[in-house]
RNA sequence: GCGGGCGUAGCUCAGUGGUAGAGCGUCACGUUGCCAACGUGAAUGUCGUGGGUUCAAGUCCCAUCGCCCGCUCCA
């Protein structure tokens, strides 16, 4: 573990060092949960969305049904009608303190969940006086305690009572129990294991409030006629435009949607550098289909979505692909999966394919009154699709990458011995800056020529140009942005217009002629 | 949210209540001949922020913000 937390903050360092990540606002102390991509962070990252976007919308894989994908775009607005999210349930209990239970999944307001024992005195008498841990071990006893949902508290006992089982009755009225320590559960200490769920006596997660929406207001009154949502996800803005892409593009189920952009929560606890923030960006489908497609349409997103982080670069070791249990999908899902990466501080989730079914059409239908359902010209059936929803997070998956990248090995110094060497060892298509191009030396016309060979490049892939210093120092520069190939005009390029080229992975050289350097790269890279 | 640790130069970090420091990095000039070269010089800090104690605070106290770790949480 200490190695991991080493190698993390050696990341977070890299990260800062080169441009990579930054702290929100850093110069007023930074702010929590948020932060920014600098010059190299802004080319990996937009280099991942191309990516996604152009395997996902462009150029769609074949699905199992045996045909093209059909895939579109969109790009909706962060803010909504409020009503979105009322019908997509986030607004729900808006000022209320909830609690979940664990074991069942039940949710309830704290506010009108008590707790409370039915002591056994023989049993509590029967304690060593003054064993403290025995005491509480009582108290705690599963068997002992129990939640109850009433109003207020002088309603608990009533409650209790007509809720208890006979045998716990005859032992109430005989005084063998006694009933003891009502409490309500939002002001029990956090995760005191007494909360106990009315509905199956499991343990209450603690009392918050589930509204992690982050608020402001459109216009110029500030009153609760104003009151809008930054979107908490992308997704409900693609089920609201659902019925505009089928009225306007001509396409068929089944077909996804597909969109990138930027989503907030008010997380309670950002953690993990960029892993949990509190403004992130999504890239995300929404993919319809008859619902007796649906199972296979989602054991497909799943596999193809695990497939893609595979084929960029992140070790299948390093991957996991978690079904979620039954008792663990949200009330909308039918099935869900993880893809989860072994981050250096945790195995954590970098996309979630989820089988939704018609719920959020079904709930945007029955909220806005509008016709959500399809009508299927061969069939002549008319049905609300299902909807699987691979949903990916940018920044997990740039920091994966970067996790990923990251290596140390060592190489030769001028003297021979051998020195530590940082280097990334991002997948081409990631990679912030394609080639780098230095001349030796400042003199004999090489920075003339080297630029020139710069510009060619330039105008094709991200290309850097650097003449500063030795070139030793260029080259390791360039391992640690990630750069896959570095170009030098040295003497020899005066005489026959080669120039060297390195790898960044074997720091092996080639000579190649000076012209055919973006062709090169270009097949090197496959780009 | 709770508990613990830490905030000093771009990075990593020293710093005993009494002049603000090192290594690396950055920049300039010179030198150069392929993997963090060398020489000379330079820039860079409200010591996270705000209060307090003191003749004097980077150092002690309080608050606050941020980061890290553990627990919790992640519809």
């Amino acid at each position: 573990m200490a190695n991991e937390q080493d190698l993390m903050e050696k990341i977070v360092s890299l990260a800062k060092r080169r441009g990579f990540i930054y702290p929100s606002s850093e110069i007023y102390g930074g702010i929590n949960g948020f932060w920014d991509y600098g010059p190299l962070g802004v080319e990996l990252k937009r280099n991942i969305k191309d990516a996604w976007w152009h395997d996902i919308v462009r150029c769609p894989a074949t699905g199992p049904d045996g045909r093209p994908i059909q895939m579109v775009g969109l790009d909706c607005s962060i803010i909504m009608n409020p009503k979105v999210w009322e019908a997509s349930g986030h607004v729900v209990n808006f000022n209320d303190p909830l609690v979940d239970c664990k074991q069942c999944k039940a949710r309830f307001r704290a506010d009108k969940v008590f707790v409370a024992c039915f002591y056994d005195q023989a049993a509590y008498k029967a304690l060593p006086p003054g064993d403290t841990q025995a005491h509480l071990n009582f108290v705690r006893n599963p068997a002992y305690r129990f939640g109850v949902e009433a109003d207020d508290e002088s309603q608990v006992q009533a409650a209790a009572v007509a809720g208890a089982n006979s045998d716990t009755r005859r032992k109430l009225e005989s005084g063998k129990y006694e009933f003891r320590l009502p409490m309500r559960v939002d002001r029990l200490k956090p995760s005191d294991p007494l909360a106990a769920c009315p509905a199956c006596g499991g343990e209450l997660t603690d009392a918050r409030k589930f509204n992690m929406m982050f608020k402001s207001h459109a216009g110029a009154m500030e009153d609760s006629a104003s009151l809008v949502y930054l979107r908490p996800e992308t997704a409900q803005g693609i089920f609201a435009n659902y019925k505009n892409v089928l009225d306007t593009t001509r396409i068929k189920v089944p077909f996804g949607i597909a969109q990138i952009g930027k989503a907030f929560r008010n997380e309670i606890n950002p953690r993990n550098f960029t892993f949990r923030s509190r403004e992130f960006e999504q890239m995300e489908i929404e993919f319809f289909c008859h619902p007796s497609q649906a199972d296979r349409w989602y054991e497909y997103w799943r596999d193809a979505r695990f497939k893609w982080y595979v084929d960029h670069g992140l070790k299948s070791t390093k991957l996991r692909l978690r079904p979620h249990e039954k008792d663990e999908l949200a009330h909308y899902a039918r099935a869900c999966a993880d893809i989860e990466y072994e981050f250096p501080f945790g195995v954590s989730e970098l996309e979630g394919v989820a089988n939704r079914t018609d719920f959020d059409l079904a709930q945007h239908q029955k909220c806005s009154g509008r016709d959500m359902t399809y009508f299927d010209d061969e069939t002549k059936e008319r049905f609300i699709p299902y909807v699987i929803e691979p949903s990916g997070g940018v920044d997990r998956a740039t920091l994966a990458f970067l996790c990923e990248a990251y290596a140390e090995d060592e190489a030769p110094d001028e003297k021979g011995a051998m020195q530590k060497r940082t280097v990334l060892r991002f997948h081409p298509r990631f990679a912030p800056i394609k080639v780098a191009v230095f001349p030796l030396v400042k003199k004999d016309g090489m920075p003339e020529k080297a630029q020139a060979i710069y510009q060619a490049c330039a105008k094709h892939l991200a290309a850097f140009y650097d003449e500063k210093g030795a070139v030793g120092r260029r080259y390791r520069r360039q391992d640690e942005a990630g750069t896959p190939f570095c170009v030098t005009v040295d003497g020899e390029t005066n005489q026959n217009g080669t120039v060297t080229i390195r790898d960044r992975d074997t720091m092996q050289q080639v000579r190649i002629p000076g012209d055919n350097v973006l062709a090169y790269v270009r097949e090197r890279l496959h780009i």
